[in-house]
DNA sequence: AGATTTGTTAACCATTTGGTTAAACTAAAT
DNA sequence: ATTTAGTTTAACCAAATGGTTAACAAATCT
């Protein structure tokens, strides 16, 4: 038996799927365009991944540990708040810039299939907000933030960073800019967020 | 020959495409599920609409077409900066926790199909920023508000009060609530959202 | 080397799916 | 009453699609 056969094939096959399913959704995927993707025959794919739902799960999977990561380095690290959103928001505008069709692929499918955020939610430690939390209510108690809930805070943060991504057609039809035009405005971002969140938290 | 038969079957045929293609998205819908949810047959929704295509193009314009007024208010209105944020944010939210199925819908679908925004930007008046821009850099200039762009601020009120629906989901995972307990955040949101954007604006 | 496991292919298959056809039905217009 | 035009149905169809089979090639093991 070959064993350390990890090499091409497997890997094509993932990076191919990735491509399809992040553009084209579940339901929009073809078999046949991964194994074109991947240069093999579609018999492959059924032979390393038993059918289109396992595969899409594995990419799904894989995609969503990509981005866990970046939650936590804000949820669960030690700085102080501004410093942790000034790291997060830039972080996390850089990271997806390199992978622009993660946060809409994640969502998407989340909404349509919401069972499965708890499949994932038992493996591994999923991110919470506990330690978050107990930071901010301290800040806030101290002095050093104006009142504010954790919660709220926490879904503003995600939604200045996310949702441009997510909405980047949209939001270029109505700013009227290209590309181009759209780039430097999330390159802005990558300090303007922080600035925006913070000018309006800290006391 | 009957005129008048607007009645029910053509409006059941919406309703019952609505249902699933926001459900399910244009790739994932079936016309047999349609037919069914219109309680008629398959081939009626080919007599009614040509194909699959026209049918939910008809379903999307009509989609687009509920949330652009709601962009127009705070972009083509004329009370002042602060006015506009509160009014658009508490009334987007409030508006769209009636349709929550709405900004996914035609998110994704414009995000799968980016092109498609460009025929609708050709009919009817598409919101534009101009006039929001002028104002907010009159107010800034004004000492009214900080120093900010009128896009970036855009992007942010946009931001805030889309997101939380396109990751509802999402959010309720990391925060720890159930529907009820994301139904009471979103309540806080209606007032919050503006609080936070004016916290960091106003001078 | 010979057996056995693993990787790969081409051809095939059953089902699903969007879409069509032709005929029947309905109600108004002549 | 018969024509006419729109409406509805059941049966049908071709293409697409996920998945399988059986045979073959290439490693791996003994």
């Amino acid at each position: 038996m070959k064993k350390e056969k990890n090499s091409t094939t497997e890997n094509n096959i993932l990076e191919a799927a990735k491509r399809v399913f992040q553009q084209k959704g579940l339901d929009g995927a073809r078999m046949q365009e991964i194994a074109d993707g991947a240069s093999i025959n579609k018999a492959m794919l059924h032979y390393y991944y038993r059918n289109k739902q396992l595969l899409f799960e594995a990419v799904f999977t894989n995609a969503f540990m990509l981005l866990a990561p970046q939650l936590n380095k804000i949820l669960n690290d030690d700085s102080d708040i501004e410093t942790k959103i000034k790291n997060f928001t830039s972080n996390y505008i850089s990271f997806v810039s390199v992978h622009p069709y993660l946060p809409n692929f994640v969502i998407q499918e989340i909404h349509k299939n919401p069972d499965f955020i708890q499949k994932i939610k038992k493996n591994s430690e999923f991110p919470n907000l506990d330690k978050f939390k107990k930071q901010v209510d301290l800040e806030v108690e101290k002095g050093i933030l104006k009142s504010i809930s954790a919660e709220q805070l926490f879904i503003n943060i995600l939604s200045l960073s996310i949702f441009p991504f997510i909405g980047a057609h949209l939001i270029m039809a109505f700013v009227g800019v290209d590309d181009e035009g759209f780039q430097k405005i999330l390159e802005e971002r990558k300090t303007a967020v922080a600035d925006f969140i913070i000018a309006s938290i800290k006391k």
